[in-house]
DNA sequence: CTGAAAGCGCTTACAG
DNA sequence: CTGAAAGCGCTTACAG
């Protein structure tokens, strides 16, 4: 390993004057810069991050605004995985990760968390945008202190952000559309359900079920789309009755698109005919969904990678902040298609992770 | 921040002892032991890594054994540019990575190879075990020598590995197959088409193959299934005559499935009405198959995640060596679904690693 | 069983 | 414009 040491034996100089062309600080001879630019690039020099990091005692900290999950509501568990999991890995190069969750259904909540977090004075953070309202006030306060932040699973239109991390909802609703084709004979039928009531993802959600629909408008072959709303997936009883009566009057719907993560709800009012002759496909690998996934009645599940969403926004925002990279505006995803073949492979990361947690 | 030097003030002792008992080196007198602990405990003492990681001036070092890529042959840039980029990030802990590149079609260039890789007595060695006898020449080596080993995207059946991390290729082969059913209507035949010679990675494809058969037998709809083997996917001619005759004898053929990487030596040898009508289905994000994807002709390719490949075995063997992580026997990675629509997200991570090296 | 000191590779004042 | 020295927090011999 190459160190400051060498390159200034090499130059003659000194340790501190490599330093200044290193990092561009000035007052150095343009002739001085060039020999020691040169003697750099010839001997492949790389800054030692680690010995940089505790020299600066770099304090950098990164503070994440993050719903909170528990046992029913559990979405928001693998993201803070993930979080949890890079967090960890940055510590080495002096990154302090600091957690703050909210309440996903209260603005008050939302806000109320933020200036806790806001007090912290962290030099970045990472947040899921959840109302539109109260984010452009909190976005306004982190301009003022110059912080950097990027949003997490929830991109919001016609608000600034230094980046997004996350799924392109439009493409993954399409994909569910190619999907849902192959999986309805032709001359069948489609639906498409969902809640009438919007909630805190539906931006997600409305770009889903557009891409849907895009992907059956474009395509040749004739299957109707059908739509359903209904009040809450929450309501067993009620939840039952509109989707058996809907599928009594259109007896010709052969696919259910569900474009929320819910489609474990749907499955459990269905009939086991049903459940035979419904090509149902859906989104996100909640421990309910896999389930239903491996017993075969959902075909197709497209996940967000939850996990390594969490995981990337540390990421990305550590290298910005430790190593000057820049932060790509926006970090797309893998829009992952699973199978009851192929879901148990999907998260060796998350659970090799998970494993290590509890030891 | 709590330093060792504040323990040990508070302790009387030095920071000599503190670190004794940090790391449970022993020579500590009870009494102090305990003392010490329990101050520690009070202060929520946490080591800082960085300066740990600083000190400790940890040399640990993996030699990759990797076949080398031109651009014909492109396969392995991949899990090079994977291992590169974990190779980077593992530097800041400590851990140095080089690399020893082989002829993968000549035994003697492997073996050779890998006594130039010894030589530089490697703590963990990372390999690609192209050839069987050769492997086991090279695995007694490392036993002597006691390095840690882990294979990589080959998995050797009936050679003790620290570790395999790469595709479960059956399942992968297996999912194909489902795919393939969704794709072609009912009452229609398929075939899978694969050269008739071995090659390096042949184990891999021949359980795929099995997996493909296997789902195509469990199912229940009746979908001959017919097999075509060539001499060679690189002999354009003959493939073309091999191919039209074939097609030309089961006209009933709606489905081809190749389990190698080559697709698209297939696709480039079809007609028009032949790509229109045939459902195609792959191997690997070869940048030639991609193309074939993205056009249409082939409809799903499976993917083995290669980028990653060479990330997770860099990954693992550091956090082995530095963190003392148990080595998973098998890191499986996810069979990923390609399509036209899912396949320019499917490697954000690979590509911004390349952007990054291009700077 | 314990302490004092040097060192890991980089950065930061300070002096000139 | 440049250098010498101290320091970041931990670890590693070495001496006793």
């Amino acid at each position: 390993m190459v160190r400051i040491k060498d390159i200034a034996k090499e130059a003659n100089v000194s340790e501190g004057t490599v330093d200044r062309v290193l990092h561009n600080r000035g007052g150095v001879s343009k002739k001085t810069e060039e020999k020691i630019k040169s003697i750099l690039e010839r001997r492949n020099f790389s800054i030692n991050p680690v010995a940089s990091a505790l020299a600066m005692k770099n304090n950098h900290s990164i503070a994440v605004l993050i719903p909170e999950y528990n046992e029913t509501d559990s979405f928001w568990k693998l993201p803070y995985l993930g979080l949890l999991k890079a967090s960890e890995e940055v510590k080495s190069i002096g990154v302090n990760v600091t957690y703050f969750k909210f309440n996903q259904y209260s603005r008050e909540s939302y806000l109320e968390t933020f200036n806790r977090l806001i007090e912290t004075k962290p030099t970045a953070v990472v947040l899921v945008p959840m109302f539109l309202q109260e984010t452009n006030l909190i976005i306004d306060e982190l301009k003022k202190i110059e912080a950097t932040y990027v949003f997490l699973n929830v991109d919001v239109e016609g608000v600034d952000s230094s980046a997004y991390v996350g799924q392109d909802s439009y493409m993954s609703g399409y994909i569910a559309g190619k999907l849902m084709k192959l999986g309805v004979p032709n001359g069948f039928d489609c639906c498409i359900l969902q809640t009438s009531t919007s909630t805190g993802d539906n931006q997600a959600i409305l770009k889903r079920v557009k891409g849907f629909k895009d992907y059956f408008n474009t395509s040749q072959d004739e299957n109707v789309l059908h739509e359903l709303k209904v009040d809450s997936f929450s309501d067993d009883v009620q939840l039952a009755s509109s989707v058996h009566q809907f599928l009594e009057n259109n007896p010709n719907i052969r696919g259910v698109f569900v474009p929320s993560s819910r489609i474990s709800a749907v499955v459990d009012v269905l009939s086991d005919v049903q459940k035979q002759s419904l090509c149902l496909i859906g989104f996100d690998n909640t421990p309910q969904n896999v389930a239903c996934l491996k017993n075969g009645t959902v075909l197709f599940l497209i996940s967000q990678k939850p996990f390594d969403q969490g995981y990337e926004a540390v990421r990305i925002v550590s290298d910005h902040l430790v190593k000057n990279k820049v932060l790509k505006e926006k970090l797309y995803l893998p829009i992952d298609i699973l199978t009851k073949e192929n879901v148990d492979y999907n998260d060796a990361n998350q659970l090799m992770f998970e494993k290590d947690l509890n030891q």
